[in-house]
DNA sequence: TCTACGCTTTGAAACGATTCACGACGAACG
DNA sequence: CGTTCGTCGTGAATCGTTTCAAAGCGTAGA
């Protein structure tokens, strides 16, 4: 049923040694040669074995990834960035998400373990440094991403979400706002914890700026909304002056809720900023101020250094690259 | 450095045959030998090689699954459909996205190949055909996701097209709307081809309704805003009084773009209706009505249909599943 | 003529899990 | 006591590719 290069050998009078050398290095064979291996390749309709392939080498060609939510655009861009950097070197990505789950990001790990992965890239959601070392202690590579490690055990990429935090509510105290809500959760989530603490440290710079919190239980549009809905129904002087959220998706679902009613506008009544800026930021009803962080590049520079490390085997040192986030300003803080 | 069965054989003092025959049927084996193996497992922390495993199988426990767009909310939910039912079987999803182009397309088709993936899934943005012939005169199944084959060639999954656009313009025409527009594209996609016929047969249906087309090279929120503005801009009297998007995020978009001028409103001024009833739909700012397509059940129906395939081998007979699309009445049309 | 060298090609070994025909051992039975 | 049967365990062969030491061959220089 499957060719092997054996049978191409043989239709090509070769042997198998050649046939692998046209595939993999046809500058060693000489031209003719090459030709009609290529001429059986292609009559037999021969298709490599990646899985023979990857035995032989020991590893796979792909690198796992695994992210807490493929529906938000920040990761399917980071995972995007990823797949160019590694596309670069002939890699393939294996995406997957844990949606938050410790057990499903366990079974992920497993699984990369098992493919033998070139390395993982993990947005990890518990602390279960445990069970990455002990990956890397088998010569798996870990990159952090979006998320730094304790001790500097890791390499990781990340933005320092303190100082993004900080940006936001400084834009929003800078604009004339005092009662800021955060709206944001659940707290397990480092990015959220992170964030929040740098608003908190920004609203401590100015007298008389407070600070309230809104947790939610995730980070989805819907959550925002019935974030919005809850503060939409206050009395309008208890109502905050300024929303600060944990990330775009939430932002969207709280602008729907304050929109929604028709009588709270934004920003004129509430002002309103993001974390992300995801492309839907700025296509929004009212285009979305936000925190933007280079997700593309993110993703590029942890493939990157994951296959440096993999270079590097042992003797290779954790680096920590850290981006700066920066403020975009749009129409929902006011000009 | 990696262990293998042999290692783990020694430690235990048993065989490799014995030690396969744990992890794959431990009912053989005496129990206090496995519980001997397992320790010994667990001891040198073994992991399974998963190239070596699909070698001897001949091929992988991977179903590849290639989508015209990753951001489409409709798709990670075929996707998700996909997944669960292929770990039913034990199976993992591998996810490719073609951004609707054939060589990034092909390119999918070929490392799937290569892996010898269990069989393809397919929304085929091109007529290339032969293509998916060649993998399955492989002995590779292939099951076409949201698109019927001409001729029954290939099994498939999919939800009637031309009913489900029939359905949007009836249901415009029957809330009092005459002057309907089709905001969708390129026609290349067949999806959208489908729908915009659909709704030319609706409108035909009732005397005086008239169908515009207003085609976008794309179907994303900003394509959809773009078709919107010019929507906007134009002079009351020529504007459509209902707009029919292809899917939803066009629709998001074009809804934007209606509701930030201000002056048109959804749905006195304009009625909207979108496809495919993403979670955002009810979102929306004016809450979508849209067409229900059942994606997590098309994603679950399609890895069903491809694990019968795989498992009859050739005497297997395609089937074309077919979903009826579903009409959801929401406040972008009146209720 | 012989040696040396470069260019090509060869073919067996290796990667690691699985399979399967076969052997070892005890118990049950006649 | 000998035979049969069932339970467990064995280990060589296998999957398809890559690698690498070695060999074949023709040419140029001594």
């Amino acid at each position: 049923m499957a060719v092997s290069v054996r049978e191409v050998a043989a239709a090509a009078s070769v042997s198998v040694g050649t046939v692998s050398n046209v595939l993999n290095r046809p500058e060693k064979v000489a031209p003719e040669t090459v030709a009609r291996v290529l001429a059986a390749i292609e009559e037999l309709g021969f298709v490599r074995n990646d899985a023979a392939r990857q035995l032989r080498a020991g590893r796979s060609r792909s690198i796992g990834l695994v992210v807490l939510d493929v529906r938000n655009p920040f990761f399917t861009d980071v995972a995007r960035g990823a797949e160019d950097r590694a596309a670069e070197d002939g890699m393939t990505i294996l995406l997957g998400n844990s949606d938050d789950n410790p057990d499903r990001e366990r079974a992920y790990l497993d699984l990369f373990e098992e493919q033998r992965v070139h390395g993982v890239l993990i947005s990890p959601r518990s602390d279960d440094l445990p069970r990455l070392e002990r990956a890397r202690s088998r010569g798996v590579p870990v990159v952090l991403v979006d998320r730094e490690a304790p001790e500097r055990s890791f390499s990781s990429v990340a933005v320092d979400d303190v100082v993004g935090g900080a940006l936001a509510v400084r834009h929003l105290v800078e604009s004339g706002r005092r009662r800021i809500a955060f709206v944001g959760g659940p707290s397990s989530i480092r990015q959220v914890a992170d964030r929040l603490e740098g608003a908190r440290r920004a609203a401590a710079e100015t007298p008389g700026v407070t600070l309230e919190v809104v947790e939610t239980s995730g980070t989805t549009v819907l959550e925002g909304r019935a974030a919005g809905e809850a503060i939409r129904d206050r009395a309008p002087e208890h109502r905050p002056d300024a929303i600060f959220c944990a990330n775009d998706l939430l932002a969207v679902g709280v602008l729907q809720a304050l929109i929604m009613l028709g009588d709270v506008r934004v920003p004129r009544d509430i002002a309103l900023i993001g974390y992300d800026d995801i492309d839907f930021a700025q296509a929004a009803v009212v285009p979305l101020s936000s925190i933007r962080q280079p997700a593309w590049l993110i993703g590029y520079t942890a493939v990157d250094l994951l296959l440096r490390e993999a270079r590097d085997g042992a003797d290779f040192v954790p680096e920590q690259v850290q981006f700066q986030p920066e403020l975009v300003v749009r129409e929902s803080t006011g000009h």
